[in-house]
DNA sequence: TTCACTTCTTAACTAAAGTCAACGAACCGG
DNA sequence: CCGGTTCGTTGACTTTAGTTAAGAAGTGAA
């Protein structure tokens, strides 16, 4: 069960944000999209919401209706799909990365996918009233977001393009080029799904380019 | 050679916008995401930049810079690769589609992939300066074109998992639900290399089918 | 330690897509 | 109207992934 990190940053005595804690995650991130000032990364930190998972933990189950947006400060979360009682792995969110599978219309639409804990996680959680709330204290955060949006949107486009061009030894390799960490984090029969192929596919792959 | 459709909008004496010409197609589109008044949707209008090409014409080839928009009022636009000399499709953008293939930070790269007129087209071209400008002048298009990118990050998140889950005999079933039309308006070599097979392979899957 | 469970690998076979080549129909352009 | 090109189909063969089944290696709990 989720468990509240009480304080993360609050407790924090350090006198400088761009600690290495766990939250400063989220403020590499959103520097990429703003310039921020000391106060202004005290103001992100204070408005988030820091989270505890355990491995295994579900965030998001299919039918169930949420608007919850999540961002990973340490941790992976894996997202899939039940397909004739098969998990299907459509993507893995590990440290930097927003966590946000149903975007667009489908906010309060009953989700399709799950989200699923691969390793004990911190995750900051937020609504998107929340963000709504934030945009209108601080109206120099809703530029960045759209900034965001529009980065997330680039990437989402890139991830497209690449797996219809590519074979699945392909993204294999380019796999072990872009993420490699993921290969140690993450079980084989998942990566495998994640790459559009059976695990058994997966396995003579890797034999294939051992062999070379 | 593009053209300019001179006064497309202006010249056009009907009272109300809401008429069926090309230039419907936008106000539909943004209609999606605000409310427009009919002063609103002039000032649209007036402000669109309105151009005809040609079959065959090519808007953007790889490795050229440009941070021009289009959107489709009439034909289609087809966006491909080229991989080992061989062009592969990733999408095709119809009538009411925005056409940006390059978002988030390579608006400022060279561009990887084509974009060809499939068949005459009128498509409304823009810069990121004149949107800009539209929202300094007019800010209510600025929250509408936020929901817009939102909403077309929705739609590459389904694309991307819809074409992850499927096998290429379910995505050309899928293609025959959902965008029946293209079938008929698109040379079928050019739907294989979408549906991410060989010419071939669609023959045959469409023999298969047809023996059902 | 042992037993159960999960994960990964391997093998044999099937199914489907890729490759190469040939053929015919449709479509232009002269 | 002809002749060439493009496009779609088909066939034979290769390559790769799916399927099923078995076993080895690793993990964790009693």
């Amino acid at each position: 069960m989720p468990q509240v990190l009480n304080g993360a940053a609050k407790t924090s005595s350090t006198p400088s944000l761009s600690t290495d804690g766990p939250e400063a995650e989220i403020l590499r991130y959103i520097s990429q999209f703003m310039h921020m000032t000391e106060a202004e990364a005290q103001v992100i930190v204070e408005n988030m919401n820091f989270r505890m998972f355990k491995k295994g933990d579900i965030l998001l189950r299919e039918g169930q209706v949420s608007d919850l947006c999540y961002f990973t400060l340490k941790g992976c979360v894996r997202q899939y799909y039940l397909v004739d009682g098969e998990e299907r792995t459509t993507n893995f969110y590990t440290e930097g990365q927003p966590i946000a599978p149903n975007e667009g219309s489908f906010k309060t639409q009953p989700s399709k996918c799950y989200l699923a804990c691969v390793e004990d996680c911190v995750l900051t959680v937020g609504t998107t009233e929340d963000q709504l709330k934030l945009f209108e204290k601080y109206p120099q955060f809703e530029a960045a977001a759209r900034i965001a949006i529009d980065d997330e949107l680039g990437k989402s486009q890139d991830r497209l393009t690449t797996f219809m061009l590519s074979t699945p030894e392909e993204r294999y390799l380019n796999l072990l080029q872009t993420r490699p960490e993921l290969l140690d984090r993450v079980p084989q029969y998942q990566l495998a799904s994640y790459l559009g192929i059976k695990p058994e596919s997966l396995s003579r792959i890797r034999k294939r380019i051992m062999q070379r």
